[in-house]
RNA sequence: CGGGAAGUGGCUCAACUUGGUAGAGCGCUACAUUUGGGAUGUAGAUGUUGCAGGUUCAAAUCCUGUCUUCCCGACCA
């Protein structure tokens, strides 16, 4: 590719409506452009990085035996009816009807279709097992999108769908599709983990996500400093141990006038906040349920509506406080006459500093024996300093970008989509499923937020839209271009994807340029030519090095590692 | 959906408080001088000031409505 006449642009000032890192370098870079609030358009030069992450997902996927098609986006709303998803995907389906006012969706998600696309097949258990995926657009109405691509409402996205007979057959294709994914994440060259996360609105039994670790991910990682343990907050297990031994004191009456949060009441008097249990008024189900967790811990909704079995929990209203005698700010367990749900760490504690609900007291010395409760569970989010679930070491916190999903989804869609096949003794059984998914454009966003210093992006020699560069210095010095063309012409013709900043520009706006969109190698041709030296700088050194254009071959074999 | 901010030339912004008919830098065109890290000079071109109403002799500026974008929250595979 030579840039001169080409339709390469590049912007000198960060984007006024981008915050993010790469969204301003992938805007500034011309890569992609704002058309409304998370839709972007991908121009040449972002089309060709993301075409570039899209095909080493498509070789992974390929060589683990899967198989590629296509499914529309424009599809009948009646496939999403049938498992109740209209209801459960809600308003982040776009939902637009046809002439004849027919409901259609633009598929936010496609288990329904593949599902739909195994019944041609399945018929027993010899057709299986099998993986099929597809790299299409996605279309979710997020109420927020931001962060350049990170979360847009329209996305590429790799899923594929594992078809197995039981879940001896799930474990193993689940485990090539882990496999897979490993080996297309480091080829990137991410900083990624794997970490155990919620199943959410897909369904199923186990769900690990790959998320990219960087300061703007919107998730939170749970990591261990002493094994590989990894949890996305959601899910991450809080363990507490019992203090044995402990003598267990009479409760006691304090007043704690105009003490109202949690901290007042403990600084009035001087308790330790770990030794208090705070009240969460909540609705859920229209019934107000009282949370009591340790008062320094926060409530983890996700697990609260797990333990549950309900879909949302708000906070409550004052009509709904007022069914029952809790008082804000002097909430306690003892004699309320509320829904009341404890935080298993509580089972732990003794002595504790609780709401009296008697406006203006607090119970201290109260122990689990002196309340009753409707249903304990672990509720909270761990803290970083936590005990490690697995080998009792001290866990810490990365925020992450959720780049990847691995699912095993079980029999959810089978059983209500009717994919059936018939064993070995002629018994109809659902096909076991398992679901996985890749956002390519959020890969980009993440490399370039793991990558890139003052100049610009820095990207992996896998997925740059081009590996080197050659920088004629003066395109007036006819040798400079004879030259420059000659290594261009050589490279190419080699397989090597190249890009020829011929452009009349100054030098300084061609490195400028060059440093912006990341190139991973530059060659530099100037007046040294006439000695046939050029110049190499890798984008990631500092300094370049002069070499003989001689030995340029090996130079770039060398650097691309072939 | 709640709270906040902002929409002015291709891009980034000023002018708005105190109404008088729009300006800078970058980019663009031409010429000259430059030529190894986003050159300099001279001369130019480019705007229904988001949109629609209203107030006024007069609106980028004041008022009302509306649309769009961004941020915080809610929400979210």
């Amino acid at each position: 590719m030579k840039l001169k006449g080409s339709f390469f642009y590049t912007l000198r000032e960060d984007a006024k409506d981008e915050e993010s890192k790469s969204g301003n370098l992938l805007v500034r870079s011309g890569m992609i452009k704002k058309v409304g609030a998370g839709i972007y358009m991908y121009l040449p030069l972002g089309l060709k990085v993301l075409d570039n992450i899209k095909k080493i997902i498509k070789e992974e996927m390929d060589k683990a035996g899967a198989e590629e098609v296509l499914m529309p986006s424009l599809i009948p709303r009646e496939y999403y009816e049938a498992c109740g998803r209209v209801e459960s995907l809600g308003d982040s389906m776009f939902k637009l009807e046809d002439r004849y006012h027919k409901p259609y969706a633009l598929g936010p998600t496609h288990e329904e279709l593949f599902t739909y696309a195994a019944k041609n097949v399945i018929r027993s258990y010899k057709d299986m097992p099998f993986t099929i995926y597809q790299q299409a657009d996605k279309f979710r109405d997020e109420p927020r999108p931001r962060y350049g691509l990170i979360r847009v409402r329209e996305f590429v996205m790799k899923d594929a769908y594992s078809f197995d007979r039981d879940e001896e057959g799930l474990d193993k294709s689940y485990q090539i599709m882990r496999n897979a994914y490993n080996n297309i994440f480091d080829r990137m060259g991410i900083d990624y983990k794997i970490v155990k996360a919620d199943t959410g609105v897909m369904g199923g039994s186990l769900s690990e996500e790959y998320q990219a670790v960087t300061d703007i991910g919107e998730d939170v990682l749970v990591l261990c400093d002493h094994c590989d343990y990894a949890s996305n907050l959601e899910v991450s297990e809080v363990v507490s141990k019992d203090e044995e031994n402990i003598k267990e004191f009479d409760l006691e009456l304090v007043e704690t006038p105009d003490k109202e949060t949690i901290e007042d009441v403990c600084n009035y008097l001087n308790i330790d906040v770990k030794k208090s249990v705070k009240a969460l008024l909540m609705k859920a189900n229209d019934e107000l349920v009282v949370f009591f967790v340790r008062g320094d811990r926060e409530l983890n909704l996700t697990k609260a509506c797990k333990l549950l079995g309900v879909s949302e929990i708000n906070f409550a209203g004052d009509e709904l406080i007022a069914t029952s005698n809790a008082i804000p700010g002097y909430t306690g367990p003892i004699n309320l006459n509320a829904k009341i749900v404890i935080d298993r760490e509580i089972l732990t504690m003794h002595n504790f500093c609780c709401g009296a609900n008697k406006k203006g007291y607090h119970y201290i010395n109260a122990n689990v024996k002196d309340f009753k409760y409707d249903v304990v569970g672990d509720i909270v989010n761990v803290k970083e300093g936590d005990t490690c679930p697995v080998c009792g070491g001290k866990l810490y916190f990365k925020k992450g970008i959720e780049i990847g999903n691995i699912f095993k989804l079980g029999t959810k869609y089978s059983e209500k989509l009717g994919l059936t096949y018939l064993d070995e003794n002629n018994k109809s059984l659902p096909v076991v499923m398992g679901c996985y998914g890749i956002g390519a454009g959020r890969i980009l966003a993440s490399i370039i937020e793991q990558n890139n210093d003052e100049f610009g992006m820095i990207l992996p020699k896998s997925i740059a839209p081009y590996q080197v560069c050659i920088v004629i210095v003066d395109t007036k010095d006819d040798k400079q271009v004879e030259e420059a063309n000659k290594i261009y012409d050589e490279l190419t013709n080699k397989g090597i994807d190249v890009l020829l900043d011929n452009r009349d520009e100054r030098v300084g706006v061609k490195f400028k340029d060059m440093d912006l969109i990341g190139i991973p190698l530059r060659i530099t041709v100037g007046k040294k030519i006439s000695d046939n030296i050029v110049e190499v700088k890798p984008r990631r050194d500092k300094d370049f090095k002069e070499i003989n254009i001689s030995e340029l071959d090996n130079y770039i074999n060398d650097f691309l590692g072939k």
